[in-house]
DNA sequence: GTGAAAGCGCTAACAC
DNA sequence: GTGTTAGCGCTTTCAC
């Protein structure tokens, strides 16, 4: 396979000639009159060992300023300087709930001198993408995956044998094999059932919504605890369908075809919620009176709902912050790079208007 | 100022040891018996006027892909070859809308076989905010701007400098002074109004949400088309609020509070018009019986609010397809970089559950 | 057909 | 205190 290695095959070699020529070193140690280790010591501060005379730096702070020199980046990482940059692998933007962690990630790069190249499968979901065909690792002092990619086993293969540290965020129960952050997925199902139980409701059904991988803690959670609770799952009330508003949706319509329609819904995320909420309004139910809803993540428009979300919030600053913090710990010191490890963090319940007691509406 | 000169004070100067050694052409060399430089021309095909003996090409591509040989692309880069990395300048990924662009812009860079770097201003909105403070421009083989940045003199000062090519997005009417790909506001103003006129309604009231820079097209397109149809925009008519959903609600608030409040309503973006939306249901107003609503974006999220709403679809694909073209083009051959232009996309009308005719409710 | 050597811009031993 | 030199990994003359 020749591209594999030859890198990219469109990848051109020769270089665009430059509108605007660069200054080096170099020209600053000519226009000082001094060698480049002289300028290169001091435009970076070189330990006390090395002590500099007043003027010479003098001069050539000067002469540096004065052309408007900036250090080459890739110079300076040819020789094993960290690039400051970390690949952020993530397998679908248009999940809001991605969208909303990428900025979180780009946030809180920046504040630690960080930036964040994208790597996108884009939809892609044949076995066979590459890592060098989303991210060039090499480009990267770090690597963080958002969102489980289990059905990537090449993906997962080349990310294994990488030469740079990889955390992953979000992997629900696919196996650790990284440093690793998440939600406690269980602790939060179970609380949200716990606060529609509160509310005196039992015919509680869950809209597991799909995201690509395998990523069914949710589901599970809901399983086992209705079945602890309640004994058996009802037919029908653990709706499976894709992650997306019309999913929600979907579901919506199948509950409400049941014999003996449930009269709360918790969905594994607010964006199946929310369709679930613009699918109610269309079939004449009102929630919450008829129907509460609970999502799962609280996204930024989980408020805005009509009415607004009941919901789990997610810790996503918390999450992308000790991501972001652990990929930058382990690019300065990879002894521990490869050692698989959960960092658990724990979900909110957000009381909104979709949610009411089940007593109330008898009264 | 000494951080001009030495780079982000915060940059290690040391490398992390390696934890994986990785290969480089001389491994390959020395397996297969030849010069480093007949690896290169063999790895990269050389040109024809360079032939190679067949069975050196087939020792020395064996001998690379068995020791799973990947170039380095930051020396490549250092010699001139581009980086393939494109960087995004960003004010505010929180609006959904340039989260839509972002997801828009990796997905294209990636069919080119190019990765985006997220340069984020943070919210930051002192004028001081340099280029280096966001991005690396010496990583970039181009730059991307999207929306107005007019508020940062400092960056776009640098930005007019840069080495690197510059191509801008959604610039509303600030001054051009780069490529620039755009969407034709008036048109989809005017053409919002023309719907909601054609639908009998006289009454009609503007949100301008205000994005972070100068940006009023939208506003000035609603001002001049409707005093030209119907005189002087009444008072309040105009609501400048800012760029969110509370900023809808609020605008919504306001105009339910004149003595006549408009039976019609456009917002210059869909966020502030979900947020209208959003208002309405608590306020016990029908939308579209007692009120239409025409947002401008198409966010995904539009075609699920309560009910769904009517919008000017923005071509963020069409937008950001030809920004991408035309950065990468430019990279190529930097001769045309600093020719500002402007290249247009029309916007579209969705018409969905959010607008209805004036005269039908009477009837 | 292939190798030797220079050099991209930078840093760090090692001189003096 | 400062200069010289080597080398990061790669491409590209120029020799042979």
């Amino acid at each position: 396979m020749g591209d594999e290695i030859a890198g990219k095959p469109e990848t051109p070699r020769r270089a665009a000639p430059r509108a605007v020529p660069v200054t080096t070193m170099l020209d600053i140690a000519k226009l000082a009159g001094v060698s480049k280790s002289t300028v290169s010591r001091i435009l970076n501060d070189a330990p006390s060992r090395v002590p500099i005379a007043a003027d010479t730096r003098e001069r050539v702070l000067a002469a540096a300023s004065s052309v408007g020199y900036r250090p080459n980046p890739l110079a300076r990482s040819l020789r094993g300087a960290p690039t400051m940059l970390i690949g952020a692998v993530v397998r679908d933007f248009s999940d809001p709930f991605f969208a909303s962690a990428i900025e979180a990630l780009a946030v809180e790069a920046i504040g630690h001198g960080y930036n964040i190249i994208l790597g996108h499968l884009q939809g892609r979901s044949d076995q066979g993408v590459s890592l060098a065909a989303v991210l060039e690792p090499r480009h990267c002092d770090a690597i963080i995956i958002l969102g489980d990619i289990q059905d990537q086993p090449r993906l997962l293969e080349d990310l294994r044998k990488s030469p740079v540290p990889i955390v992953a965020l979000w992997q629900g129960r696919s196996t650790i094999e990284f440093p690793t952050v998440d939600v406690d997925d269980r602790a939060g199902v179970m609380a949200s059932l716990d606060y529609l139980i509160a509310l005196g409701h039992e015919r509680i059904a869950f809209v597991s919504a799909a995201l690509p991988g395998e990523n069914a803690t949710r589901e599970q959670a809901f399983v086992d605890f209705m079945t602890v609770r309640f004994g058996p799952i009802p037919p029908g009330y653990l709706q499976r369908v894709p992650n997306s508003l019309a999913g929600g949706e979907l579901a919506l319509r199948r509950l409400l075809e049941l014999p003996e329609p449930p009269t709360a819904i918790a969905s594994s995320t607010d964006l199946a919620a929310v369709g679930v909420l613009h699918a109610v309004s269309v079939l004449g139910i009102r929630v919450p009176h008829d129907l509460s809803v609970v999502g799962f993540d609280d996204l930024v428009q989980a408020a805005y709902t009509v009415p607004a979300l009941t919901t789990m919030r997610m810790p996503v600053t918390e999450i992308v912050g000790e991501g972001v913090r652990q990929a930058i710990e382990l690019a300065r010191d990879p002894s521990m790079a490869r050692e698989p490890r959960v960092t658990m963090f724990e979900p909110t319940l957000i009381v909104r208007d979709s949610t009411a007691s089940l007593v109330s509406r008898v009264g």
